[in-house]
DNA sequence: TATCTAATGCAACTTAGTCGCAATTAAATT
DNA sequence: AATTTAATTGCGACTAAGTTGCATTAGATA
């Protein structure tokens, strides 16, 4: 079920991510490696490589799925609305005590301009 | 493009949310409306109402789109993984400020065991 | 090198959400 | 109340993200 194979297409996705750390939507991975690999391809490279804990995911607020380096869930995500970049942003998240709630994890994803687009 | 005409059709929708706090996925609607409106209806009032500030809406850990009662786009929303259910929460978000970001706005989920599911 | 099975390609499919346009209908006007 | 007019709706076709089954390919191991 996880990656046991280093086949050329785990080592394009891998070579790409560790290039950026930017968080990718699967979408523009699929059109990037579109003469390379299947998109079905993609995403099962994705999701294998989430598996294992090396890349890890969200939803952004459009929908989109996006893949980052890293296990780690317990940190934010910023979207730049002009450029439309996204990173990890390097905070810790403690979940607030809430009556009645019993909270487990969060997806927290903050909005705004990054430091190329101010 | 406001909404300007109370149609039978945005008489149910807004009695639905009447009913319940809940913030409801788009989908859930359209299948609990299909025999009295269009999926297309159902897609556009919701898209009406959150203009007029009379709903707002944000995307799901899944991808899906969820409509809530209230025009607050400064508080969290908490998803039980257990029923499903997804309200929003009494409390206030105050964004962090991080070095070289501009953050303007933020999506907070949260998820875990809501009341009825400890 | 032969074998085994994970990984891939392909094509078809599912599902959320959108769009254009003709037909309705709420509501303003006479 | 009848007429007008423009917002709203239904319908069907469409787009785009993501999934699935199955036959084929190609890492890894012996």
């Amino acid at each position: 079920m996880n990656v046991s194979r280093k086949t050329k297409t785990v080592r394009l996705i891998l070579d790409l991510f560790n290039e950026k750390d930017h968080a990718l939507p699967v979408v523009n991975l699929v059109s990037t490696f579109s003469s390379d690999m299947n998109k079905t391809t993609v995403y099962r490279i994705l999701n294998r490589l989430e598996n294992t804990g090396i890349l890890h995911s969200f939803v952004d607020k459009d929908g989109l799925k996006r893949y980052a380096k890293g296990d780690q869930r317990l940190h934010p995500h910023f979207l730049c609305e002009d450029c439309g970049i996204s990173t990890c942003l390097p905070l810790k998240i403690n979940p607030p005590s809430v009556p009645n709630y019993i909270i487990k994890s969060s997806e927290q994803l903050y909005l705004g301009q990054c430091k190329d687009c101010q």
